[in-house]
Parts: C-alpha cells; structure tokens; sequence
DNA sequence: ATGGGTGCAAAGTGTTTGCAAGTAT
DNA sequence: ATACTTGCAAACACTTTGCACCCAT
C-alpha cells in the first residue's frame, strides 16, 4: 500500500466536500475548489475524490447519470428526481442483513449494496402541472 | 407522442437483445448486431436501445460503470462482481411496497427503485487466493 | 533523497447529435 | 407526401493518464 502525503490540495478537495450537504458532483466539487485556489487542476481533484473515497474519508455515490460524493461516511440510500436531477438521503438505515442474505445465497463476498429510488420530487410535479 | 416505425434495423436490435441472457452493454450489442448487418451504425443501435428501452420493451440496466441492457421486461434486482463486472440476475422479487413507503414519506411520485449488491464473486474468489 | 503528488494537456470511454439522404406509413 | 430513421462523423460529457517538475516525508 501506498503510503499517502498530506497535500495542501488533497486538504482543499476534502475540505470542499465536507462543506457540501447536496451530493456536488465532481465538476462541482472542481469549481468550489478552484474557488479557494486558482491553480489546482481538475485531474488533481478527480485523483483525490478517488483516494478519499478509496481511504474511507468521502462517500462515491454512483447514481445513473453522474456520480456524486458525499461528506457522510456512513452508508445509506438515496432519492433521485429523474427530472431535476435532485438527490437526497433517506433516513431509513442501510441494512446489513440483505448483504448477509445474498452473501450466504449467492456465494459472492459483499461488500454493500445501493438503494435509489427513482421519481418525480414535488418541486417538478407542480411545474409538470401548471405546463399543461 | 411520436409515431414509431418498424424498421428492420430496430428489429435487428430487439431480436439480439433478446438473444442474451447475460447483460450485454451497448456496445456488446452493437458487435452482435454488426454480425448480422454490416452496414447498421453505431449511432443507430444506441438511439434503438434507448427507444426499446422507453417503450418497456427492454430493460436499460443502470450499474455503476458501463450502463447494461437486459431482455427481461420486469423489474428486478442484480449482483455486480465488482473484480471482473460480471452482473447476475437476484431472484427475489422486486418489492412496491418500498416505492409506496418512499412515497408517502417524500412527496415524491416514485416510479421505481434500484438495488443493486456489489461483492466479489467465487471465481474471482478463486483467483485473488491463488495468486497470493 | 526519494517516491508520492501536481499541473497540464492529451487521450480515453461511452454516448449523443446535426445533417442530408432514405424509407415506412 | 410526410415525418420518422438511418449512416456518418463530429461533438459531447465525464474521467483518466503520461510526463516532467515539485514537495512532503
């Protein structure tokens, strides 16, 4: 394993994240950082969004469309407007036993599963309406 | 709501997608195409996948990597190794209930959800022990 | 000093799209 | 005849990578 350094940018792109509550994607993540610094490249934050999803510090959400990242280490699920592109946590709990489930029928070893639901969030719905 | 035609290229496209039972990307698809038809495009068998799919025709299997397509027509859930990407069908069936849950907590109008385990399967498994 | 990290630009991957010509209805 | 479809190539969106230089350890 690599031993990893502690760069002033890998502490930027960190930092960014946890400042963010709304799942930035990393575009987004590449454009606040370049906020606080003129001169880091997007390479340099793809690169460390991997090392910190990799290292446990960040959550890579892969939703369809774009991935996002996430300050919350803990896993859980998620609500994605297919309209809006809008995507929310839900407070219901990851559950471990499915994993055990299909581990122990699938002979596959684990490591999570992902939870997204799919539809049309208020805020679209009302615009769907007043369009027609 | 457009009018669809009944082109032999989109037929072509069907036909092979539903020839396989194992998830084929789009490009897997359009090489199996290919094989019948030399001359239909890229471009042509993409714009077919996504029509097939809006129509229910066809499953679009959105997994974290490279998007799948499926013949089954009903939801269900999958298993992705995430060594060698091989995705497999679960057989437990799709449950609604979450999608009314979803629902009624969010305000949301869901129209589905997708769950999908990440683990490394036995023959990879396998492989990861000889090499040690 | 040394090996991980950076900026830059180029390349990669998977998919969509504009257009003129073709064809199902 | 109409308007949906096609083949083609270019464009797109997002991400990774090769390289020479830089800097944390």
């Amino acid at each position: 394993m690599k031993q990893l350094r502690n760069t002033k940018q890998r502490q930027i792109v960190l930092e960014t994240v946890l400042e963010h509550c709304d799942h930035p994607t990393a575009d987004q993540i590449y454009f606040a950082v370049r906020k606080k610094d003129e001169k880091i490249s997007r390479g340099t934050v793809y690169r460390n969004l991997n090392i910190l999803s990799e290292e446990g510090e960040i959550l890579h959400v892969k939703v369809p469309g774009v991935d996002r990242f996430d300050s919350r280490q803990d896993l859980h699920y998620h609500l994605l407007c297919s309209k809006c592109g809008k995507l929310t946590d839900l407070s219901d709990p990851y559950d471990p036993k499915f994993d055990h489930k299909i581990a122990r029928e699938s002979g596959y070893k684990i490591s999570r599963h992902r939870l997204i639901f799919e539809g049309i969030c208020p805020e679209c719905q009302k615009k769907e309406k007043e369009q027609q």
